[in-house]
DNA sequence: GCGACAG
DNA sequence: ATCTTGTCGC
């Protein structure tokens, strides 16, 4: 798996936007592991007081979904948070945590939109395309698209829309509590998606991957 | 020009 | 994201 930052990771958003509208091309939209054996989940704190962004990992076993790996990393922010632009200020954390796992996951999924994004490149697809694995963007909150109110039981969903295109699908993964919002990130299909988020999910609101990574995340030195 | 806006 | 205790509800 490849962990290293690209040279010339983008200082302003000039060069991300730039950035973004190249990579895009290279999102692939379909497929998605049949079983996978190991799904990480990733969650991302900055820390305002010592500058430092911190990135938490859990490696759970697809089966079980128990623990099996996690890591957490810390590196200083570089990058303002401007929304369409989350990559910028969370990735560099993510790799460095993700380089330290001594298993590579099959799948990642991660606090965010995948493809749910202006350009088509959230930061689960971003990641995906530099890693070179499937990855899937499960954020709490909508960033663009419109949608109806998918039914108030667990497994109820809608299709998320934006510009004539699906790109993505709220769902409600678990009774009363607020949709999430599933997105492709790469190297799966949106389907594939919904049903291992669905199936990773336990008696939370988030599936046991991001759950267990903000946990950790939540519980960095300082 | 005005409002929206992942974490 | 972060600031932050107790409290309402199941």
């Amino acid at each position: 798996m490849r962990t290293d930052l690209p040279p010339g990771w983008p200082t302003t958003i000039a060069e991300a936007r730039a950035l973004q509208e190249r990579l895009c091309d290279e999102v692939v939209t379909t497929g998605g592991p049949e079983a996978p054996g190991l799904i990480a989940g990733v969650d991302v704190h900055v820390a305002e007081r010592t500058g430092l962004t911190w990135a938490a990992v859990a490696l759970v076993d697809g089966s079980g979904l128990e623990l099996v790996e996690s890591a957490l990393a810390a590196v200083p922010t570089g990058f303002p948070y401007v929304p369409g632009y989350l990559s910028f200020r969370e990735i560099p954390a993510v790799l460095a945590a993700l380089s330290l796992l001594d298993r590579a996951p099959d799948l990642v999924m991660v606090d965010g939109q995948g493809i749910a994004h202006p350009r088509r490149l959230g930061i689960a697809a971003h990641l995906g395309v530099l890693l070179d694995v499937p990855t899937i963007g499960v954020a709490k909150s909508r960033l663009i698209g419109q949608h109806d109110e998918p039914a108030c039981t667990k497994g109820s969903r809608v299709p998320l829309t934006h510009k004539g295109e699906i790109i993505g699908a709220v769902v409600r993964t678990r009774d009363g509590v607020s949709p999430l919002y599933v997105s492709v990130g790469h190297r799966i299909g949106l389907e594939r998606a919904v049903e291992l988020v669905l199936a990773t999910t336990t008696r939370w609101r988030l599936p046991e991957p991001t759950r267990l990574a903000d946990k950790l995340s939540r519980m960095h030195p300082v």
